[in-house]
DNA sequence: GCTGCCGTATCATATTATGATACTAGCAAT
DNA sequence: ATTGCTAGTATCATAATATGATACGGCAGC
């Protein structure tokens, strides 16, 4: 069977973990399949995806269309980002700062949460030039090639940040995308003493990034509000006249709540 | 056991289902649990929410704070809206009008699809004044209480209209909720009339809100865009004026594929 | 210092998930 | 049309898996 990696045994249900493995298998490349299309791409034996699926289906997890036979993801996985939004505290606290932001520079704002080896989006508040899927929240992108990543590492401990850089992935999305760790760790050492992170083409081509990271307590960041802006009508230095002033007092303005680690 | 209502078995997987349980036990109340909290919400014994729990732990499907061992969401649930998005077509068809919506009128712009007798949110683009709900995704009403659910009832054959309006469930947001479904089945007519639908009072005390269909091929909507405006600030009368010939246009302008049903 | 609650761990049992197989429908190519 | 393939659906005997009762230990309130 071998779903599970170690020696956890009584405690863990492997049919659950299966099915999650289903939901897991729908992204942005793959927003609708058949039985087998999902089964393969879950790892899982036509019988297996057979009960599970059908179990998602009438749990209300999974659409299923009636004449093609695909499934689909169903609101509920929209719903389940409502209860998210109101766990976690900081998007209360951040929501009207963000709005005020994006009215005072006119652009793309938005806030990332760290996760693990990445960022994630959480708010996302489009101007009229975003790129689709920059105006979806739950993006999920390696910290390391975002601003929004760099300005959050440059908060931590010197140690952590180093192994940070060495060992956390990358990955090309433009032909532009910085893959050279040494040049990311200029970048974040740029970000130590600035205060905020500046990019350019890392995510998109003619996409500038600013982000500046939202302290606890401690001193630590765990989240970064970000601006997006267009290269054809910004240069980084307006970016850093204009924009970077506003975005470094939103965030300063938000302290998030101690929460245990 | 009685988890399944019916006879269907050998493809039904109870411990899933379980687990899925799990998930919908938090909400905007309860945004963060303990084992046995979880265990009397999703009415399951302590054994099986430890064990599934615990799945959903190291799946990454729950987070689990070190200290209060009390269990909240994960990003994943914020991914899994992030697929979702994906996997509906009339986000990406309807983001760049509805952005442009939001600068024409200034004011909070929303889109709800229809599920079941809810509405759900699928986009907001969020106003200065916003109240806290009302800016995040993944929200659930009552159709039948909303500007937005009675503008959808209004593209729908008189015979289901009426059904609709006599069974679908209403509930009180404020002193001032329509609960009479006579006058429900009033404001439906109108907006079979205009085209579009307005109310008051009805989910927050002093907010008007104004809703489009956004019509399918054959004539029948199943979303709607909705402008939500602050009483203190706007009558009915100049939202009519303003807001209404832009809201107009901007459904009229999303055509969504054609579905089956 | 005692009591009760809550999270964690263990275990014998049979209920439950398993996955191989057979059946059926739709589609493509011949 | 006929055939053959692919993909979805249904069935079933088997044993592996989830079960839930119980016991342990820590912590908070009394």
């Amino acid at each position: 069977m071998e779903i599970r990696t170690e020696k956890q045994d009584t405690l863990f249900v492997a049919s659950l973990a299966k099915g999650l493995k289903l939901l897991r298998a729908f992204d942005e490349g793959h927003t609708e399949m058949a039985l087998s299309e999902l089964a393969a791409r879950a790892g899982l034996d036509r019988s297996a995806t057979q009960r599970l699926a059908n179990t998602l289906h009438q749990q209300g997890f999974l659409e299923k269309d009636p004449v093609t036979r695909r499934f689909r993801p169903s609101h509920a996985w929209i719903e389940l980002a409502y209860a998210y939004l109101w766990s976690d505290p900081l998007i209360a606290l951040s929501s009207p700062k963000l709005i005020e932001l994006s009215h005072q520079v006119g652009e793309t704002v938005n806030m990332s949460e760290l996760s693990g080896m990445d960022i994630v989006y959480v708010t996302r508040l489009p101007s009229p030039r975003s790129h689709f899927a920059a105006t979806l929240i739950g993006r999920r992108i390696p910290a390391l090639v975002t601003s929004s990543g760099r300005a959050i590492l440059a908060t931590l401990p010197e140690e952590e940040r180093r192994a940070a850089i060495a060992n956390w992935p990358v990955r090309q999305y433009t032909p532009l995308t910085t893959l050279d760790r040494g040049r990311i760790a200029g970048e974040v050492a740029e970000a130590v003493e600035r205060g905020y992170s500046i990019s350019k083409n890392e995510l998109i081509l003619n996409e500038i990034g600013v982000a500046a990271p939202i302290l606890d307590p401690d001193g630590r960041a765990s989240a970064a509000v970000h601006c997006s802006v267009s290269a054809f009508h910004w240069t980084t230095d307006r970016v850093e006249r204009e924009i970077v002033p506003y975005l470094l007092d939103t965030a300063n303005g938000i302290t998030p709540p101690r929460r245990h680690r």
